[in-house]
DNA sequence: CCTGACTTCTAAATCGTTATAGTTTTTGCT
DNA sequence: AGCAAAAACTATAACGATTTAGAAGTCAGG
C-alpha cells in the first residue's frame, strides 16, 4: 500500500463524523467520558470497574450504574496495550482435511464456549506444505493471543513442546506423550478401537480390517491400539492399511479396498474412521458381489444422520465435536486465568449405539 | 473475575521473565529498538517503515534492514490504538447450519486469502434464538473489525441495510436487492435452477419437485425462479416442497418425500440442494419400489466426493466455496482500502458436469 | 490536640505507535 | 551573495487503558 492511500483512507472516518461535531452522545464513551460524568478522575473509573478494593463501595455502584447507562465497553486496544492481555483465542488449523467436516462444528462450538467472556475467537490457519511452527512462532513472539487451541496433535507434537517449553497456555483437542501436564481434550478412541472390533466380532466376523486415520496422529494409534488389544482378547485376526489413510481421496480409498477383498483371505469385517471411507469401502465390496450384513460387516466412526441413508445396517458410533469445542474453550480460559493449578482435562469414551 | 486473581495473573509473565532481566536481545523490539540502533529519533523510524516522502532513501533503506535483521513486527494494540485500525476482518457464522458443511470450507478459505495481509480473521458466532444484528452492532459500535463477511443473506437483510447506512466495510457471500452497491460473491443459483431443471427434463422427466434450502434466503428464491422460468420454458410441471427446506433432519425430509411420492401425480424428478437432501429423497423412493434413474432423477447442488458411492446415477453440480472465500477476501480487503472505488463483485455460473 | 493508621481518591507515568508542527540543513534560483 | 523553497529529520502530543506513588480526609487512641 502506497504511502498516500494509506493516508487518504484514514482521513476518511474522521471527515465523516465531521458535520455533528461536538454531540457528546454520538462519540464512543471512555473511562474519560464517565470520569467527565461523575466529577471523578479517569484511573478511578477504571479501578472502580476492575473492582480494585480502594474504592468506595458506593463510588463503584454510582460508576458502574453511569457506565451500564452509556453503554461503556473498554476499548480493547488501550487494555491490550497497557496490560499484554490480548483476550484473544487462537484456533489453529490446517487448511486442508475438511474430508470429515469437524472444523467447521468445532469452530463454531468453540466460539458459542467463548460467549460471555471477553474472549475473541481468532483463526489461524497453516498450509500443509509449511511449517508447522509458523504461526505458533508468530503468535507466540507478537504476543498476539492469549491462549492457543490446537487439533489434529501428533503423539510427541513439536508444537506443544514448543509451547510447553515457553509456558504458554493452550489446550489440544486430542493427548500427546505428555498429556497430564497440559489441558486436553479428547474422545477415546482406544475405547472406539475396542468397541469397534467387539461389535463386529459379535455379528461373527473374525477378520478385521481397519482403515486407520491420517498417520502419525496420537488418535490414530489409539483407535488401532485398541482395535488390536480386543482382537488378541477375542482370539481374531486384526490388521490395517498401511497403504493409505481416511485422508486419501474416495477412488483411492475404493480401489485399495478392492485390492484387498480380491486377495487371499479377504477381511469380513472393517472398522473405518470416517462417512465419506464408509461409503468408499461399502462400495468396493458390493462391486465385488458382496453383501453388507451378510457377507461382511462395518463400523464406521462418524455418525452422520445421512450414513443410515445409505445403508441401513451399517455400524456406527458418533462424536460429538459439539462438546470438545465447548469444553476446550472453558480449558483454555481456566488455563489463563490460573496458570498454576491443574489443567482441566476430559476423556470423553464413546457411547455404543449412538447413531446418526 | 475478583481484584485478586487478575492482578497475580497479570503479574505472573513478568516474574516469569524475571532471571535474564536485561539481555536486551530477549525483549520483543519496538521502535523504539530500532530507533536506539540507528540513531534516529522514534518517528522517523516509523515513517521510513511505513514509507513515508519525506525521509531518505538511504535512510529507509538502513532501517528496514534493522527492522529484518531483528525480526521487528509492529505492536498491532499500538497502531490499533493510535490509528483505529484493527487489521481484523469479522466473520460472522450462525452456530447452526452445519448440515452442508460449507462453513468449513469457507473459513479456511477466507483464512487463506488473507495470508500475506496484515488482516486477521475473527469469527463471530451468532445463536438463532438471538438478535442477528446484536454481533454487528458489538463489532460496529467497538470499532472491533476492519471489515466483515455475512453470509446466508436475505433478499431483504437488514443487516446489510445497517452497515449500508453506517458506511461501514463489508462483503456478503449472497445477493441482497441492493447487492449492486456492495461488495458479494455469489453463486448462480438462478443458472443452476435452469440448468438443474433442464437436465431432468433431457432425460425426459416432466413432473419436477424441489427441495429449496431454507426459505428467506436470496439464493432460495434465486433457486426456484431459475427453476420455474426453465419449467415455463420448457413446458413441465414444477413445484417445490413448502413443508420443508434443506435445513431440517433427514427423518424429515424423508418422510415429506414419501408422503409426497405416494400421493396423486407423484413427481419423477427432484431438485435438491445438499448431499444429505439427496440421500433422504432417494431413500424415500426406493423405500416405495421406485429406482433412480428408471422411475426418477435426482440432480443434487452438493457434489461431495462420496455422493457417487451412494448412487452413481445422481445428477450433481458443485458449488466451490473454496473460491467464494478467496475472493471474498479479497473484496473486504479492496473495500476497506479503497471505499470509494466500485465494490468488487463476483457471480459464478456453475459449470454443469463438474461432479464430485 | 497530635500521631499514626486507614480509607479513598488523584497525579503522573507508561504501553507502542503515528500525526502535527516544527527545526535544521541543503539545494535552487536570481 | 542572498533568499526562498525543498529535503530530511526531531520534539511533542495523543490514542485509552492501568499502575504506582502519593495526597487528602477520617478516625481512634493517647
Amino acid at each position: 500500500m502506497g504511502w498516500e492511500e494509506k493516508y487518504a483512507m484514514d482521513d476518511s472516518p474522521r471527515q465523516e463524523h465531521g458535520p455533528q461535531v461536538a454531540s457528546e452522545a454520538e462519540e464512543r464513551p471512555t473511562l474519560k467520558t464517565i470520569a467527565r460524568m461523575s466529577g471523578l478522575a479517569v484511573p478511578t473509573v477504571s479501578r472502580a470497574l476492575n473492582d480494585a478494593p480502594d474504592i468506595g463501595e458506593d463510588t463503584k455502584r454510582r460508576i458502574k450504574e453511569i457506565a451500564d447507562r452509556i453503554g461503556y465497553r473498554p476499548n480493547r486496544a488501550g487494555v491490550r496495550l497497557r496490560t499484554g492481555r490480548t483476550n484473544v483465542i487462537s484456533l489453529i488449523l490446517s487448511t486442508e482435511s475438511d474430508m470429515m467436516n469437524h472444523t467447521g462444528r468445532l469452530i463454531s462450538s468453540v466460539a458459542a464456549g467463548l460467549r460471555g467472556t471477553p474472549f475473541h475467537l481468532n483463526i489461524t490457519p497453516f498450509f500443509p506444505s509449511e511449517d508447522p511452527m509458523a504461526p505458533l512462532r508468530y503468535i507466540v513472539e507478537t504476543a498476539s493471543a492469549d491462549g492457543i487451541i490446537l487439533n489434529q496433535i501428533e503423539t510427541h507434537d513439536q508444537r506443544v513442546k514448543y509451547l510447553m517449553d515457553r509456558d504458554f497456555p493452550f489446550a489440544t483437542h486430542g493427548r500427546t506423550a505428555w498429556c497430564d501436564n497440559h489441558s486436553y481434550y479428547d474422545f477415546d478412541n482406544t475405547e472406539f478401537g475396542r468397541i469397534a472390533l467387539e461389535a463386529l466380532v459379535a455379528k461373527g466376523r473374525r477378520r478385521i480390517k481397519m482403515l486407520p486415520p491420517p498417520r502419525g496422529q496420537n488418535y490414530s494409534e489409539n483407535m488401532i491400539a485398541g482395535a488390536a488389544e480386543a482382537a488378541r482378547r477375542s482370539g481374531v485376526e486384526f490388521a490395517f492399511f498401511t497403504e493409505t489413510s481416511a485422508d486419501a481421496s474416495s477412488e483411492e480409498i475404493e480401489s485399495v479396498a478392492s485390492a484387498c477383498l480380491s486377495g487371499a483371505n479377504p477381511p469380513d469385517g472393517f472398522i473405518v474412521p470416517s462417512a465419506a471411507a464408509s461409503m468408499a469401502v461399502v462400495s468396493a465390496a458390493e462391486d465385488l458381489g458382496l453383501e453388507l450384513g451378510h457377507d461382511f460387516d462395518l463400523m464406521s466412526k462418524e455418525a452422520t444422520p445421512f450414513l443410515r441413508r445409505f445403508r441401513r445396517n451399517l455400524l456406527t458410533v458418533g462424536e460429538d465435536v459439539r462438546h470438545a469445542g465447548t469444553f476446550l474453550a472453558q480449558a483454555i480460559i481456566h488455563r489463563i486465568h490460573h496458570r498454576d493449578e491443574a489443567p482441566m482435562q476430559r476423556l470423553d469414551r464413546p457411547e455404543i449405539g449412538v447413531g446418526p
